[in-house]
This record gives C-alpha cells, structure tokens and sequence, in this order.
DNA sequence: CCAAAAGTGTTAAGCATACACCCATGC
DNA sequence: GCATGGGTGTATGCTTAACACTTTTGG
C-alpha cells in the first residue's frame, strides 16, 4: 500500500543500475560490485541499489556510486530502464539504469578496489545477475551511438590524451582496427580538438603530443537544428 | 510501506506515459488524452496511467494505450524515464515515457476521438501538464535519430506507401524540404523498398506507385556488427 | 489542351579508402 | 645505430548536392 493518489495497491521496487566502463589506454573495463544482499549475496552485480525517494534519478544514481565505489562527479547517462515481470525473483523490480565511461588510473584502480568493487577487463567478465548482461551489451551500444555524435567527451575529458590514446579506445569501443591516418585526418577535421605543446613518452621514445577540447565550441561546426539535407538524415 | 526485501519504505509511484504522432499524409499530428485524475483534471495531457503491477513495462504501455484510445498492436518504443522530484505536485511519480508514429486514417480518426482522445496539429499542441512537453520534444529528437537507421518502419509498415508521401512523412519529421530526386535516389539506394503495380490516385491525375517494405531483409544492405571504418562511426 | 503532381539524369565537389615511408628519441 | 612507436600525403572511387524538364491523366 503506498498511500496514493493515482495507485493504492501499487507494489514495485524502483531500482537504479550503474553500468561504468574504464579505459586504462590498453583496453575497456567494467566496474563491478560484490552483491551484499539476498538473493544472489556474493554475486557480481552491477552498480545498483534502490531509488531514495527524495533524489531524483540523476541525483539518485550519482549517490549509489559514490556510496558503492567512492566515484564523484562522474557523468553518468540514462540507458533505459528494465521491468520485464520477473526479472528478479525476489519481488517486482524495475530498474533504471545508468552508464558512464571513465578513465582508469593507477590511484583510481586501488581506491576503488577498496570498496568491494572490482575492475574487470571487458572481454572477461563474470556471470552477471539477472539481466544485468543484457544492461552491458545495451550499453555497448549505445557508446558506440554516442562515439559517433561526439568525439568521446564522457570522464576522459578533462585530461589530456594523445591521439594513439584515442584511437585505441575507439579501437576497444567497436572492437576494430582504424587505419591512423584516416583516423587522425577525420578526427582532426571535427574542429574540436586543440593540440597542446606536451608530449607523452610514457608509450614511446618519441612522444606524442597531447590534446584536450576545445574550450569555444561555438565555432562553425555547430549544426543550425533547423537545416538538414539527404545526408544529415540517412546515415548508414 | 511495501513490504519488500529490498527497502520497506519506498514510496514512489510509478507510471507510464505515451507519446503518439500520428501522419496523416501532409503533416504530424500529436495525440493527447482529456486528464481524468486530479491534480490537472480535464488538462490536456499525454496517454498515461499507473503501471499495473502484473505488467511488464511494454505490456503496461500498450495496455494504457488500448485502454485509453483503442488503438491496438502499435508498436511502442522506450524513450527514457522521468523522475525529477517534483515533476509531479501531487506526490512523487516517476513516468517511463513510450513513443509510436502511425499512420492515422479517416477511421481511426474517429475512433480514437469518441474516448476523450484528440488528435493536435504538431505545431498546434496546447499547453501540456507536468513535463509533458520535454518528453514530447525528447521524442522528436528520438523519432529523427531512428528515421536515420531504418526508413521509418513503424506502424506506416504494414500499408503501402508512395514515395512523394515517404517525402512528405521526412520533411515533416525533419521539418524541411528534400530535392525529390535526390530523397528517391537515396531511398531506393537502400534497397528495403519494393515497388508494386499500384497506383495511388488520391492525391494527382498522374498517379504515383505505391511501395512496400521488401520481405527478405537478408541482402548485401545487412551489415556485419564486428566491422566498422570511420565512416561508420563517425557521423555527422 | 491545360493544370498539377510524378518521375527522371548529369555534373561537380567533397569525403572516405587504401596504402608506405620518414621522424624523433632512448637505449 | 637501431628499434619503437608517432606522424604524415596522395590518388581513386563513391556519395551527395545542385539543378530543370518531360510524363501522365482527369477535367
């Protein structure tokens, strides 16, 4: 019973699931959590508890991952959200679910393992619960939509990176091979990376330079969302 | 209070809401429901109810949809949830939002609007209650970026069409105008249409074919998901 | 025979692909 | 001086954009 205006029986549990993948430049992680309750307590899970009632999504979403894992101020994207009837066996649960991609350092890695969670490489991870497989390969998916649309800003955007870097984690993304100098050509002609004077030797000898994003984005790459043409609209 | 194993008290309602275009040959139409409950009593609003807790989400949908319009068997797509905290004044309500596009004919034109259901000009809609209007401008966003990868299936699918009319249908949703030749071009470049002996005569002396979707989509035009170049990902 | 909508083809420009070598540096 | 990864240019083919006239037929 919960004492509605619109519904008086109404009995569901409002759940929300993180999704968070972790580029470490060599490959795609995911973040997983050791299940502390019943049924399936010891399993690995996604990221996810109930709803509070006085967050909003968002908000709520944010909270369970600090609370779980200690990330902060992550972005994190709405995916959709699951309620098939019996998708837990415990009672009705829909769950709403979140994803993010951020990058995976060295601090971050051991931080976060303190917590009971845990990074695993992404072509390696364990059984999940219920259908929280299903909630990784939609969010897969939906990367790569989002890749397309922008050049990849998610957490790794306010450091900087070389353009290897960012091939490689597209490279990981679509689980595919770039040609580089079509990689660069292309990326480089959206306008919205700025080169910087430092260079990475970390991975080479040589170094590469480093780049971030542009800070004026209002520049003519900017779409007028009133004008389209063929090409604008079929894209395949 | 609901009695749960996951949190016993959780007080958040959880309902459904549609968002229904309708085209009519010349232009999209929205359709909007004469609200029934208080708060907002007798304000336009979108289709929507309480998610029945029997109900998986997409039952739930096309359930509401049925119950409040008659229309059956449409194929209704996840958009995203609502659930700021106070979206709703009355208590806190989160709303998973669905969305269709149909076909609408004289028939079901009046149909739908002996249930208290009316059909609106796009450019015509009156104020809507709650956040209404984000979820239908949300949708808009969503209905462009699907008209991208399929050439509109929906519920235009079943029924023959003619390419003026196809036009017609994109340069609503895209809200401009396409060269015919080249929207015909590329059209039939994808290789999903086939062209029938029929005419339409309704609407030129001339006549215009009628097409339908082919049947075998099994042809060079399916795309293998493990290959990717950078015209695939990147698209602008 | 005329009005009104359907249907068609070509050219030029831009973009994606494929492909191979030089560069800078630390050791 | 050599091994390693970073960085670059060009020719070819395909896709898109721009553009105007002919066809059909009912009245």
């Amino acid at each position: 019973m919960n004492n509605s205006n619109y519904s008086d029986n109404q009995k569901i549990t409002v759940a929300i699931d993180c999704v968070i993948f972790g580029f470490d430049s060599e490959k795609l992680n995911l973040l997983l959590f050791k299940r502390k309750v019943n049924p399936f307590k010891g399993s690995w899970s996604l990221i996810g508890e109930v709803l509070e009632n006085d967050l909003s999504l968002d908000e709520s979403a944010n909270e369970i991952l600090f609370k779980l894992t200690g990330l902060e101020n992550i972005y994190l994207k709405q995916l959709k959200t699951y309620g098939e009837l019996n998708r837990d066996p415990a009672e009705r649960v829909i769950s709403i679910v979140y994803f993010s991609l951020i990058r995976v350092d060295e601090l971050l890695l051991k931080e976060i393992e303190n917590k009971d969670a845990k990074w695993f490489a992404l072509n390696d991870v364990p059984e999940l619960i219920l259908d929280h497989s299903d909630m990784v390969k939609d969010s897969i998916v939906e990367l790569r939509n989002m890749a397309k649309d922008q050049p990849l800003g998610f957490e790794l955007l306010p450091k900087l990176f070389t353009l290897p870097q960012l091939q490689t984690l597209y490279e990981c993304i679509y689980n595919t091979k770039f040609d580089s100098r079509n990689f660069r050509k292309k990326i480089l002609s959206l306008n919205v990376l700025e080169k910087t004077n430092l260079k990475d030797k970390s991975t080479s000898r040589k170094g590469a330079f480093l780049f971030g994003f542009k800070e004026n984005i209002s520049d003519d790459n900017q779409k007028n969302s009133d004008t389209y043409n063929t090409k604008d609209v079929f894209q395949f």
